[in-house]
DNA sequence: GTATTGAACGCTTTAGAAAGCATTCAGTTC
DNA sequence: GAACTGAATGCTTTCTAAAGCGTTCAATAC
């Protein structure tokens, strides 16, 4: 089996160094400010040498925005991947993990979020691969659940995707006021707490 | 008690021509293509004496979306008002019909759909308001069904703004792509199978 | 043959001027 | 004096020409 499916294409070192430069430049002055001739400034090498390793500048963005979003579902599995905790709590931890990292992209990287909202609108089906990431995830989540005799589902990828369906609204893009943080962690905790008791509902159902 | 508080104050009859005739053109041209000296011209009247009756243009585009809130709150209580219906297929119907609503409102009044959507954003107080509509109506759904046995809840009022995030996905912008509706009526039946487990969870807990 | 260059092309963004618009208010009407 | 007018104000949008930028490719380097 592939290793995880989250995992970018390994990058040629010179590839690695242009995405290296554009990266930086996208968080310091964003994407639209960021041209390809400083990029390639930035690496010694003329413009049209980058079109060798990327196909449009909107592919270089589309790598960083790749990282980003390696880097997300690795917290997010090192996060629920802890043992000892309750099936219950490992969903909690993801979504609740899943709203700070998006929250505080908002805030601290601000060129960070904007650029990969719009990667994710020009990209719809990178939307989807990340979508499909999580829900890797999430389904590892609930197969050891079900193994832990903690769960007992029919279908674990549509349960996954209600689960993203439920919790879209605390990681859609609605701006983040300061301080919002708490109120909707708190909504959160309380959508987990309805969420369990249905799946305790469907496991007592089951075990009858 | 007041009638519904979803009402809006009853007008003038001149301001009532002034928001026909600016709604008129809201729909065929938006709100940015109409000016307000285009609908002086349609009232018989000057710029200046429109002031008398709106503080200005976006007042008077709320006024509008105002309008729009009221009959889908209408609407909503109309279906799930009645009799005969289980209080699951009641709330169901709640979510359904407003994803009905918003759906068709962006595929066949598109120019209501961008200005509703503009107030929202411009004046974050009067989206509260129409949460605050839509979580009465609910209410008046959970409180029905906690009478008929049906329900056993807590707290109504936090129930209702639970039962808003979950379904937030499914009044939420992202773009309504043809044919998107049915796959989201079927998640949408999916959740609502997922929150009744979780009520009936309750409801068996607090009877033992 | 592979890697790289940089000038050339056409599309997009920008800057600055002109036009248009929302809003105000001194004055007019009835 | 309540209802209304329309010219004046200053902000915003539109227009247009110029500059800038992404992308290409024939030529060059190695």
């Amino acid at each position: 089996m592939p290793l995880t499916g989250d995992a970018t294409p390994p990058l040629d070192e010179t590839a690695r160094a242009i995405l290296d430069a554009a990266s930086r430049r996208f968080l310091h002055y964003g994407y639209g400010k960021t041209t390809m001739s400083e990029i390639a400034g930035d690496c010694n090498m003329s413009t049209g040498n980058l079109y060798r390793y990327f196909p449009s500048k909107l592919d270089i963005a589309e790598a960083f925005v790749r990282r980003l979003r390696a880097e997300q579902i690795r917290m997010l599995r090192e996060a629920v991947g802890k043992s000892g905790l309750s099936t219950q709590d490992k969903l909690r931890t993801f979504f609740k993990l899943k709203l700070k990292l998006v929250y505080d992209r908002f805030h601290d990287r601000p060129k960070a979020y904007e650029l990969s909202q719009e990667i994710l609108k020009e990209r719809p089906s990178f939307a989807d691969e990340w979508e499909r990431a999580e829900s890797r995830v999430l389904c590892e989540v609930l197969e050891e659940g079900e193994g832990a005799g903690e769960l007992a589902l029919c279908d674990r990828n549509r349960t996954a995707r209600i689960l993203q369906d439920i919790f879209f609204r605390f990681a859609s893009s609605s701006v983040y006021y300061e301080g919002e943080y708490d109120v909707l962690a708190g909504e959160l905790d309380d959508v987990m707490d309805l969420v369990w008791d249905a799946f305790e509902h469907r496991k007592e159902l089951s075990i009858r």
